[in-house]
DNA sequence: ATATTTGATAGAGCTAACTCTAGGTCAATA
DNA sequence: TATTGACCTAGAGTTAGCTCTATCAAATAT
């Protein structure tokens, strides 16, 4: 069973643009091409590494990147250690990014508070309170084990 | 008490090259000048609405929709409405982000167990399990509230 | 008083990640 | 069989967000 771009395009909501795009920039080198026609056969197993590929992007992580752990991948048992690694650090990347969006959080949940007396009181000059609160230290590796 | 654009950009951490970069892209029009020198010159006002700015790029807010906060800004209590609506609307986002932050961490960490028993095992072909479990689903905003 | 540092502007250059166009091939449908 | 639609490549164009250069003015250090 396979699928062609537009399917993929469909299923995955990345475009079709898009999808040639990650092909020439090197990120699904193991999609194969229909011999005769030349056209683009994904498999279930392309599409899971798809989502990997997806989930990496989704954490910031640049194009070329991508491309050199899938490089790792296609070279074999020998980038294992690296692979791994390579996860390892990128999961403290989104520890810190949920770090920073806890902060940001709480921020905007300040200037919801502010403006809300504001839009009560009908004037901003009426708003006593800072907007810059004292950083709670939320042990942030601790919780998110426990989240998952 | 005012600052230079430089020590502006020790403190805050952003280039004096993107400080002037933000104020020709109108985020910055509070920011006085020297009536002699023509310098730029920072009151702790303008650095704590930096760091508003900061915070809402921090979110991926692009600049235009940044400048049109500020704008909302300095247009006065009539837009406190508005402005509002703008942060209740950007914690929304920034609670998708998280939720999306944690799907990733979480399908790393799978990646990490998958790796570490290859690596145990000199061979990804020894390990057995998928990679793609099935997601669980946190009450995210319960959680975020807690964590506040 | 002079030299160095810091700041200013205008505008060019750069990078990442798409996004689209032109011109062609191949496959599926009326 | 003819036509419509999906796919192909090469390469140009776009956007956001910086980043840097050239050139000048002002402030500070020696």
């Amino acid at each position: 069973m396979t699928y062609s771009i537009g399917t993929v395009a469909e299923k995955s909501g990345i475009s079709i643009y898009t999808l040639r795009y990650y092909d020439k920039m090197g990120l699904t080198p193991f999609v194969k091409r229909n011999e005769a026609s030349g056209r683009r056969e994904f498999t279930d197993s392309d599409l899971n590494f798809l989502s990997v590929i997806t989930c990496l992007k989704g954490t910031g992580m640049p194009l070329n990147e991508i491309r050199n752990f899938v490089q790792c991948c296609m070279d074999g048992d020998n980038t294992l250690n690296q692979r791994l690694a390579l996860f390892e650090n990128q999961k403290e990347v989104v520890i810190n990014q949920i770090g920073e969006s806890l902060r940001n959080l709480q921020k905007i949940d300040h200037k919801i508070e502010y403006y809300k007396k504001a839009v009560k009181a009908g004037t901003e000059k009426a708003v006593t309170g800072k907007n810059n609160l004292p950083e709670n230290h939320v042990p942030l590796n601790e919780l998110i084990d426990e989240l998952l």
